[in-house]
DNA sequence: TCGCAGCGATACGTCAACGTTTCACATCGT
DNA sequence: ACGATGTGAAACGTTGACGTATCGCTGCGA
């Protein structure tokens, strides 16, 4: 037994699993959670099948722990803007990552994960409940400081504003352009 | 050859066909696009695979025919209300199929589908499209009346209202409320 | 009526992924 | 230095779905 300086002290653990989460991400934006295989995963990060079944007992711990594990944040930097140019940047900001990036094409994957399995679920709620908070509380300062309408729900006006760029990007062969943010904000804020 | 009356005259061809495209969309609603099997189709239609394998080369060609086939326009009747009230029913209406329906079990596997297939992706967005196609004019009759300011983008506003409803159901746990549709056209066409 | 066509069932070989086990080797911490 | 431990590779039997082929049966339509 280590003397447990942090949770894994031996180096090769510790770059194993980074390289399996990655590719873990990477496999399931590329192929789906139905065809991502611990093979393909394990293939994908160079390591035997075995180094992945000792530290996970299945496909969905794994890309569970994944996610968990590359939760990061990712809110730009607002800098002190108004409330409305904020809202626009932080839009424009979600647009870009969701219209092309890794993230962006693990969002299927995670929606249909979601629908059949209940820790998939919980994870993709959660993961989309902290990233609307940053939206919610804006749009609450807009209202507090008189520059957004009282009568706008923030629950909602954020359901309108990120509804309409993940609809265009899951529902349509057009994905909202990020520079279309601000008229967006116009619309739904107005 | 038979004198061609229809495109089929066997009615057994075409029970079969209709039982097996039924069995389709349920397994994909209860499984999702990755688990759907062949095997679990003809199980759940009463039929042998080899029907199936008779009819369809192979499974994407299956699923795709039995969304065009069940391709409705399930547009509810709008009467002559007021343009405002119009696209209220009609949101409650979208906001009701989608939280809780065959199809909306569907919508994450044709997401996922969509994703990673070019000929779902097609269908996809091809119905989506049909389906907003009705809200567009209804906004756009608004503004030509009069009765939504002429600054209203009516494809912008579709995909902020469409959205939200969409939003809630695949990246909340609190789907909209049908009954929330007004409140929610009030927000985006103030 | 009666032959043909489509049916449901079943068996078949193939393949891919499963999850386990074994192994020699590299790298760790002490 | 060295024993302990994690590693990548490979082989294994098992499972589930594939797509094909072959039944005897049913019920269609001429």
């Amino acid at each position: 037994m280590s003397a447990g300086a942090g949770r894994e002290s031996d180096p090769r653990v510790e770059r194993s699993r980074r390289v399996i989460l990655t590719a873990a991400v990477g496999e399931l934006a590329d192929v789906g959670y139905g065809r991502v295989t611990i093979e393909s995963i394990a293939t994908r990060a160079g390591v035997g099948k075995s180094t992945i079944y000792r530290h996970w007992p299945d496909k969905l711990a794994l890309i569970a722990d994944a996610f968990e594990t590359f939760h990061e944040r990712m809110v730009p930097d607002l800098g002190d803007l108004p409330v409305r140019d904020a809202i626009a940047v932080l839009l424009g900001h979600v647009a870009e990552v969701v219209v092309d990036s890794t993230f962006s094409r693990c969002i299927p994957a995670l929606i249909e994960g979601a629908e059949r399995d209940q820790r998939v679920r919980e994870f993709h709620h959660r993961y989309s409940a902290e990233r609307r908070q940053a939206l919610i509380e804006l749009i609450n300062g807009g209202i507090r400081e008189g520059q957004i309408k009282q009568s706008v729900d923030p629950e909602l006006a954020t359901s309108a504003l990120l509804g309409a760029i993940f609809y265009r990007r899951l529902m349509t062969s057009e994905p909202l352009d990020p520079a279309d943010a601000s008229r967006l904000v116009d619309l739904v804020l107005a």
